[in-house]
DNA sequence: TTATGACTTGTCAGATATTGACAAATATAA
DNA sequence: TTATATTTGTCAATATCTGACAAGTCATAA
């Protein structure tokens, strides 16, 4: 499962943006790009939210399946990963922050 | 969120073992189990197997827990952890293993 | 063919994190 | 006090991660 590193690729091409061009203006260079596109390497948070700028991307969206891909590293060779899962996201319920200002 | 940490702790004083009697059967001394059963260190997956045993508890259930728990770490202060946690899960749900035998 | 551009692969040292083990501190009870 | 149980702090050894670079493949064009 590399869904962030896929949407990323996706979106690029889309815009028929070269690796150089992203990389660029991430501050990494090419083979860096091309190995967290491919989910070789992981790209940091920070990185996520340059990911989002450049290819006018929803910055929710790349999170998510950021995090769903170091989730799913944890848990893919488990019987029990729906179980572990369901348990984590009760914990998250339960401690889910109040919102600011509701 | 130490759940397996708490339950281990739980099962322990409920059988009247002393940290030294279990730490001696993990082949770990009792500073590292104090760790454990508090959260500071994690166990490995083997040992989760081990404490089942010392503790007659359930084998999944304390892997639930401990996996639970690792899953939790990363999501704990993400907005969207609930969001990530469901697309992890979906992909448990496509990609699981076919039972042997079934 | 050679050349060029886009991307991928492999490697590596430096940084960072994790590990297991130990001494020492604290707590609790006799 | 003493003894026992547990916790805290520290540390070197080990493992993992990181960023950077050289060199590789692949496709297209001249």
């Amino acid at each position: 499962m590399n869904k962030f590193g896929d949407r990323v690729r996706e979106l690029r091409e889309q815009q028929n943006l070269l690796q150089r061009q992203v990389a660029g203006k991430l501050d990494i260079d090419t083979p860096m790009l091309s190995k967290i596109e491919r989910g070789e390497r992981r790209a940091k948070r920070e990185q996520v939210i340059t990911f989002s700028e450049i290819l006018s991307a929803d910055q929710n969206e790349l999170i998510t399946l950021w995090l769903a891909d170091r989730v799913y590293e944890i848990v893919k060779d488990e019987d029990l990963a729906t179980d572990a899962l369901k348990v984590a996201e009760k914990e998250c319920e339960y401690s889910k922050k109040p919102i600011a200002k509701a």
